[in-house]
DNA sequence: TTTAAAATAATAGTATTACTATCTATTTTA
DNA sequence: TAAAATAGATAGTAATACTATTATTTTAAA
């Protein structure tokens, strides 16, 4: 008997919970792959079903569209770099150490040990730094979000909030900076691999370290007083 | 005689230039109405055709897809500001300041006085705050990087990155403010409407003053030593 | 072990999208 | 006043984003 972890992610995000069969595990496994590969505009459910040796029908049976199908990778995600949080930050009880715990686990969440076999956690980010605000960069964001499809991002948003108003509780902007930080870190691994110019981060060094650097700079300069 | 202005974006980005023609003006002052209205992805030049009375095939001659006619007005809007700041911090000598005509450029350029009749300045800001990362997540990216289609926002973050230089020359991360300055401004005026748990920016006082105010925040904090 | 229910596969079909091609009418320019 | 450029009208294609139906296989319960 294999111990099956699963994750809790919003039911309202599938028509049929992916993680409950073999075939629901293979659209998440190989869909994370051909998103990766083609990109989420080229990524379609007729590709991915010739891929899985299914068809588009059985798919569609798991999840409404494709932007839904993105929206649960990207919740899976956000759940994902929340859980790294909690047990890295286990034992810890000083909130600057927190802070730098949250900042390694943002940027290098991919290097992490896996949680689930079928999931690659490290073709899961670049999803996420490539096409991770397309999720909520539509005209339905208002609808989807009173659903609750955002939650995720806005519970990890809020534990990273909490230990930076720990750390300064004068600061005026935890929440802004606390997505600020998530966001950079995706932003700017992104502009180090293809718009160099927009950044001073490289890809000649190692780009996690500098990463790191850069965001515990900024931190430490806006949270000192 | 009507003195034309025009504005000069890389030849790349159309097949025929629209503002040389009245079709090709109405393309850019409709596409920005229906892109506004239905968002991108909704957005079709069969609807922009319907809307402006004219045909698909005759739009089809001047870009070569909706993607690019996006990436066409997101460069007039990163020359637009490129254009603010410049005039707006003709006379200025204090960098500090210009820093702070900088921010008010990126944060407001929406409620500066218009520079040609057919481009909404307004509807424009917005559809780059929804819409405007999308022209570079996308797997093209490094194609169309070669080919200088990013070119004025990176002269954009050059610009700002200098004036930041300029308030504190030993600043390791000029260009990196440049474009978060950016990023931020759109990113939070749009949490600030649609995800207000991600940001400390509320719409119930003016969202712009507020956002002025954090950016100064954020520039002073970490450019003064 | 049988049988019913549930899940999946196979197949077909539709409306829309994202184009390309061609031909004609009109306007501009040389 | 003819050539060239521009725009409009129309048609057509392959792919996308689905929905629907029926057949087959798997699983779970009686």
């Amino acid at each position: 008997m294999s111990v099956a972890i699963k994750i809790a992610l919003n039911e309202g995000l599938y028509i049929k919970d992916p993680q409950d069969s073999e075939l629901g595990r293979n659209i998440i496994e190989h869909s994370i792959d051909l998103i990766d590969e083609l990109g989420i505009e080229a990524f379609t459910f007729k590709k991915l079903s010739i891929r899985i040796n299914s068809t588009e029908a059985s798919i569609y049976r798991y999840f409404l569209n494709k932007h839904l199908l993105l929206l649960y990778l990207v919740n899976w995600y956000w759940e994902w770099v929340q859980y790294l949080i909690q047990i890295n930050s286990r034992n810890v009880t000083d909130s600057k150490e927190r802070l730098k715990i949250i900042i390694r686990s943002i940027v290098s969440a991919s290097r992490e040990n896996p949680m689930v076999g079928y999931v690659n956690e490290s073709k899961l980010q670049k999803i996420v730094i490539s096409d991770g605000m397309k999720v909520y960069h539509t005209k339905d964001v208002d609808d989807e979000n009173s659903k609750g499809f955002f939650r995720s991002y806005k519970n990890l948003a809020l534990t990273i909030s909490q230990v930076i108003s720990d750390v300064n509780p004068n600061f005026k902007y935890p929440y802004a900076l606390a997505t600020n930080l998530f966001e950079m870190a995706n932003n700017h691994l992104f502009f180090a691999h293809h718009l160099p110019k927009l950044t001073d981060i490289s890809i000649q060094a190692n780009v996690y370290d500098e990463m790191i650097e850069m965001l515990e700079y900024y931190v430490d300069k806006l949270l000192t007083e």
